[in-house]
DNA sequence: TTATACCACGAACACCTGTTCTGTGTCAAG
DNA sequence: CTTGACACAGAACAGGTGTTCGTGGTATAA
């Protein structure tokens, strides 16, 4: 079902006055921003696009009406950043910590991105990284890993794995050659790396990988 | 002058109220919920935040207020990302597009980014790495660099600085001695560089480093 | 003590605001 | 033509809402 021409007026008057004004516009100011005399077809058309879906109406309430559908999913979809927890610290030689199966809730600390670079935290966890390590990696100290938990993984992806018999942790990309796994360096001028198919466990995958060299001022 | 322990709670209402509700709340709705009675100490206190700049009022207008300042980015800012502009790319061998003087709006693409990493965009742009010319930097091909603009740098900052000999772009670490320029690469285990001082020209800081390893599925 | 801010309370008021009701006109289906 | 749905206008109303006024308590300085 379409919308009229003065619904979509409206419609785009409530955006944009909220946008502006930080606050939604009563019926009345709707009504003479785009030429309605009558408080009550302003309620009617309100109506119509409340059931349309693009806006949200509070009875009886001053103001009571928030912008939804599309434009608010790009604000609060879009926008709002996913939360990942910080589970800790990695240094090489260290084993990772891990999300536990019955971890529903982190209390600890967390990184906030934008969905823009996250769709959804299912399974995501973020480590900073301690210590240089991992250079041949192109992580440095202190660049914090969002990585995703799985066992598995793609030839080519970048994972973190466990050295049993070297018992140390690192990033590598990973290739899977007959019964051996080759773990390419991420700088491309380094040589790969060969290990026995049953010595590494493949910990997560790392998925994104933020460098913070300035802590701006606020 | 600090905020008493009323108008604090009443701040706070007032911003996760907006928040929540998407429009600002009444005089009515602050008192009741700090536990005034009376309207005409809610609108005292409001005239003391405003007069603080914590908020701002519209006169006789329902809903006239809204959040403002410092801290009310704080507190949006966990909604409302930063949006820098994306440039374009950049290679060796190659000047990196800059941000004109006059440009006061990008039309192009943007990159969404959290208050917590970036806490304003004023000055910032953003740069996709292109080829691994800038391996010793750390950063690999695709890898997205944000940068602030500016001419001069403090010692061991993490410019891009154009080498007018050498006709190139890079990334380093930045250090004055003498008359000559230290370029430190950021990979500790690689050998620094030196340069005479004019023939490098700064063109901005190194704020901030994402490397989007996987796109993930919506 | 008095004076002066500062902070708070309650009441009253005028206007704002959402809701509802009656009425009018148009247009297509019956 | 009649009917009904749809879109709109105007008026009236009850309650919401910002503002203002008078009052009083408490601290600090003169």
């Amino acid at each position: 079902m379409g919308l009229s021409d003065r619904q979509q007026k409206m419609y785009e008057f409530i955006s944009k006055f909220s946008r502006d004004k930080g606050r939604p516009p009563t019926i009345r100011e709707i009504g003479s921003s785009v030429g309605i005399s009558s408080t009550s077809v302003v309620n009617y058309n309100l109506n119509i696009l409340a059931r349309e879906g693009l806006i949200q109406r509070e009875k009886e309430v001053s103001r009571g009406l928030r912008v939804v559908g599309q434009q608010a999913k790009a604000f609060l979809g879009e926008f709002a950043p996913v939360q990942i927890p910080l589970l800790g610290k990695i240094a090489a030689g260290a084993p990772i910590p891990l999300p536990t199966e019955g971890m529903t809730k982190w209390d600890g600390e967390m990184i906030a991105l934008t969905r823009e670079l996250i769709p959804h935290e299912e399974g995501l966890f973020a480590l900073q990284v301690k210590g240089n390590s991992m250079i041949d990696a192109l992580i440095n100290d202190g660049d914090v890993v969002v990585m995703k938990k799985q066992d598995g993984a793609e030839n080519g992806d970048m994972c973190a794995v466990w050295l049993k018999d070297k018992n140390e942790t690192t990033l590598k990309r990973i290739y899977r050659e007959k019964n051996r796994v080759r773990l390419q360096p991420m700088n491309p001028t380094m040589k790969p790396f060969y290990a026995d198919a049953r010595d590494v466990r493949i910990q997560g995958k790392v998925v994104l990988v933020v460098r913070q060299l300035q802590k701006l001022p606020a």
